[in-house]
RNA sequence: GCGGACGUGGCGAAACUGGUAGACGCAAGGGACUUAAAAUCCCUCGGGUUUUCCCGUGCGGGUUCGAUCCCCGCCGUCCGCACCA
């Protein structure tokens, strides 16, 4: 008997021939069947595809397959995230072009994901640094130009002085550039700004409408949008204490309410009059210097002492002339939100009690709990930001928080000071523009002309795409479209005048905004999109990728689709109708008594008394075992998916990937792990070969089953098919694949018991075709290129990607006896095995016939039976 | 500091959101086959007792006939953050 091993190695690059020579996974707009969008994030090309993306597109592949199977039209696209700034650093080092780098890159990437077996529509690759994309990107912001989306302001930025670009507020981490890590600069500088902040509201609305979103990605967006009710209240400088021009200070604040437990007023460092106060105070100077070197890491904001500066001036409280709070300048104040001013309760906010505990400002509650006695209460460490009623407040004594801040509202409203209200309501967001604004060449230009005279003028639309220009240099930092010697220098399109081109690049967020849009019809050359089409397959209906975009990314498109909804490109609000964010994968570390650390594939594993070791293939060493960690190069406990697909095979991997733990957890890649897939994989090969022995010819109808195995057989089929289904529907892929191999275990187990061949009769061999035909198939998302040779092995002549999921009878999956825990007093004492939907007094009935039941009874009744049918009976003694 | 999530065997985990805790797998141990190894197959596998039960889902309470699930209070781990007034 020659040895039945099944050989991907062999199996599965035949398979991807054959699925790309027969065009099996391209998607027609067209197609009649309902439409079903799965798309996975597009990878930046960095060089190799890494176990993240493995996990990534496995996941996104198993409900694209399904999908396929249960009739759907599935659009299942992928690119490439192709600008960015790792292409310019690569032209630093090595001396290469971008583009060069960049596609080689993807060519290499692509054979990588190839080698996965994915069910991707290859005919619609798109890499964003083509200008066959990028020129759409440039027309869309001209549309937006147009309609008011636009925005080019002056504004202070963080720039990064390694990478000699400008960070978005949500690049810098700590006050470091996110890539480059360098210490983060202020900066002023002209940038162009996508008006996201005019879709605030609606961002946030419309966030709970997503309700195939994980909450947590809903709250950072809520908490990132940051929506705020206030009042601006202004306060007048006391005249006596005055020493500018400035006549009052302008505060912004949530809790009015608190106005009579104020106890100062505190400004930011960088506030106007902080600014006028220091002209001539050392001191004061002093001080804002020491609050801008503080920097704004939260880890120094954290730890640092609430410090302020009392510049002598004092402010007048809006309710009585005759009170004044004296004003500080503190580090805890930022300008960019509200007015850069606040007053500072101290009872009422745990900041403002630091900050006037250390300066022995004092405090008086003004809200107090329900159940506390006004007269004892006292707020010492503990600021209290509850509920409560209103005490020490003059004429808001007794009226709850939301009442008191209506009514200080309606007062200072209505009260004008130099002619404009005292106070005023306002919304405020967190959310602010979006800068786009790159100072650096591997991005999409930016479609515009600066002339002396007109201004900053489009490009005409005749004119894009506006192309990087190819020889360019990176022996220096800075942009080098900013140096090229002529690339800029063209001629005013309004008044022929000579004029520069913008050299700033579009931030590579952008590029992504929109790409899901592109992928319904990629080959479109005169629009970004063809709108009808767009709107028949968009929203993308499950979306997969890392928690890392829950904000930015996501966010962004969730924009661009409403700009570009505005500017006629699309006819819908959001992106992304489901959205999952998947784990990631982690390994184990191992170091070497010295310190070094070592890559998995240069360790062997042993077990020393049921003790796994690990040592040094080159040297024999013993090599410690180190904690769990995210993959990482620092750490080298990275595996190379080449070498897994290599080794094992696509299948394997991606079955181990997805079978281990649930899918939006992290996932623990072990050589273990993924040697029990690997032995799966031949545990089915042999299964379905036994099978496809004894099974009826395929094609064979089956019907009027009446033995006891053949129908065992066929309900256990029917009801893992549904389990199995269900599953997937969730993306449950871990228990999926454990209802899989429960039917693969329960197979082999008939399989095992048939004692002679008699017991094979046809009714028999008709269920076994039915079951090995639907194993086939529900393994087939996880298990492609398998099930192909699987399929083949049983019979077929089309392959199993075209063959639909199978049909599920309800009657069939239904269990018709079931068995029913009976408990005394909660706990388990015997099992009632009955039909299913028996009713109550006959469960209770049975159940007390029995002995355990009796034993514990004792010849007593039982106080109370609590009987639910199918589920439970339970004996009160 | 604020916000969120999580805590179940040696390990990854399951358990229809109140109804048999530990499915499925990994590791381990024992056995069969083999000259031997690999592969394969069978058995054991939460703890304590040994053939009767008892204890077990981070800890302490509570609600309930019944709690991994709900409530209150702790402890621990992880993640996000722009001190957001």
């Amino acid at each position: 008997m020659f040895s039945d091993r099944y050989n991907p190695r062999e199996t599965e690059p035949k398979w991807q021939r054959f699925w790309e020579e027969s065009g099996t996974f391209k998607t027609r707009n067209d197609g009649p069947q309902p439409k079903y969008y799965v798309l996975e994030m597009f990878p930046y090309p960095s060089g190799r595809i890494h176990m993240g993306h493995v996990r990534n597109y496995a996941m996104g592949d198993v409900v694209a397959r399904y999908k396929r199977a249960t009739g759907f039209n599935v659009l299942h696209p992928m690119g490439w995230d192709a600008f960015g700034m790792p292409a310019e650093n690569a032209a630093m080092q090595n001396n290469t072009h971008p583009a060069t780098w960049t596609y080689q890159n993807i060519a290499t990437m692509r054979g990588q994901l190839k080698s996965m077996g994915l069910s991707l529509d290859w005919s619609r690759e798109i890499a964003t640094c083509d200008p066959s994309y990028y020129r759409h990107q440039q027309k869309m912001f001209l549309d937006f130009l147009a309609n008011g989306l636009v925005d080019r302001k002056k504004s202070k930025v963080n720039w990064d002085p390694v990478d000699m670009t400008v960070l978005a507020n949500e690049q810098v981490i700590d006050g470091r550039g996110w890539r480059s890590g360098a210490l983060v600069e202020q900066r002023e500088l002209t940038q162009w700004f996508l008006k996201i902040s005019d879709y605030s509201q609606e961002l946030l609305d419309a966030l709970q409408t997503l309700d195939r979103w994980p909450e947590k990605v809903r709250l950072m967006q809520q908490n990132w949008i940051g929506r705020s009710e206030g009042l601006l209240v202004r306060f007048d400088i006391a005249p006596a204490s005055n020493k500018t021009d400035a006549r009052e200070i302008e505060v912004y604040t949530t809790r009015p309410d608190t106005l009579f437990g104020a106890k100062f007023m505190a400004i930011s460092a960088d506030h106007p009059l902080a600014k006028s106060l220091a002209v001539g105070n050392p001191g004061l100077q002093a001080f804002i210097d020491e609050c801008h070197r503080m920097g704004t890491s939260v880890a120094t904001l954290e730890t640092a002492e609430k410090k302020g500066y009392d510049t002598g001036v004092r402010v007048t409280h809006p309710f009585d002339p005759n009170w004044t709070l004296p004003v500080y300048v503190a580090n805890f104040v930022l300008l960019d939100y509200g007015t850069g001013a606040i007053f500072g309760c101290p009872a009422h906010d745990q900041r403002d009690l630091d900050f006037a505990n250390a300066y022995g400002l004092g405090n008086t509650p003004v809200v107090c709990p329900l159940d506390v006695d006004p007269a004892t209460f006292v707020i010492t460490d503990t600021a209290y930001d509850g509920d409560g009623r209103m005490i020490n407040s003059r004429f808001l004594d007794g009226m709850t928080i939301a009442d008191a801040k209506n009514d200080v509202a309606r007062r200072l409203e209505s009260e004008t000071l130099d002619g404009r209200p005292r106070a005023a309501r306002q919304v405020n967001f967190k959310l602010r523009d979006w800068g786009i604004s790159r100072q650096r060449y591997w991005g999409c230009p930016i479609p515009i002309i600066h002339c002396d005279d007109c201004g900053s003028v489009p490009v005409p639309e005749d004119d894009l795409p506006v192309k990087l220009p190819e020889d360019v240099t990176f022996d220096r930092p800075g942009n080098p479209l900013e140096r090229h010697p002529t690339w800029k220098h063209v001629a005013c399109p309004q008044c022929g005048k000579p004029a520069t081109r913008e050299t700033d690049t579009m931030d590579t967020f952008v590029d992504s905004s929109w790409y899901f849009a592109r992928f319904t019809d990629p080959w479109r050359e005169d629009a970004p999109t063809t709108r009808r089409v767009a709107d028949e397959w968009l929203p993308v209906n499950q979306y997969i990728g890392g928690i890392e975009h829950a904000i930015l990314h996501l966010l962004y498109s969730r924009f661009f689709t409403r700009a570009m909804s505005k500017t006629g490109h699309l006819g819908i609000a959001e992106p992304f109708e489901g959205l999952f964010t998947q784990g990631m994968v982690v390994h184990e570390t191992y170091r070497s008594p010295n310190g070094d650390w070592l890559q998995p594939a240069e360790i062997e594993m042993r077990t020393d008394n049921g003790v796994r070791k690990a040592f040094s293939l080159a040297t024999g060493n013993e090599i410690s075992i180190g904690s769990v960690e995210k993959m990482s190069k620092s750490k080298r406990n990275t595996v190379d998916p080449d070498d897994i697909i290599g080794t094992y095979g696509a299948d394997t991997a991606r079955w181990f990937m997805l079978s281990d733990s649930p899918p939006d957890r992290d996932v623990i890649w072990s050589e273990e792990g993924v040697q029990g897939a690997a032995r799966y994989v031949q545990q089915l090969w042999r299964l379905i070969g036994q099978l496809a022995e004894i099974a009826a010819p395929a094609g064979t109808p089956i019907k009027d089953i009446s033995e006891a195995t053949a129908l065992d057989i066929r309900r256990l089929t029917h009801r893992h098919c549904a389990r199995i289904a269900d599953h997937i529907e969730r993306l449950r892929f871990n228990t999926a694949i454990a209802e899989i191999r429960k039917l693969s275990n329960a197979l082999s187990k008939i399989l095992g018991d048939v004692q002679s061949p008699e017991q094979m009769t046809p009714q028999f061999r008709l269920a076994c075709r039915e079951a090995a035909d639907a194993l086939v198939l529900m393994f087939a998302p996880m298990m492609p290129h398998l099930a192909e040779e699987c399929w083949e092995r049983l019979g077929h002549s089309g392959a199993a990607a075209y063959a639909p999921w199978p049909k599920v009878d309800p009657a069939l999956a239904r269990e018709d006896t079931i068995s029913i825990p009976v408990q005394v007093n909660g706990k388990k004492r015997g099992e009632l095995v009955i039909e299913r939907d028996a009713d109550a007094k006959l469960l209770e009935a049975e159940a007390l016939k029995l002995d355990d039941v009796q034993k514990l009874l004792n010849g007593q009744a039982a106080k109370k039976v609590i009987v639910v049918p199918n589920r439970i009976v339970n004996v009160v003694v």
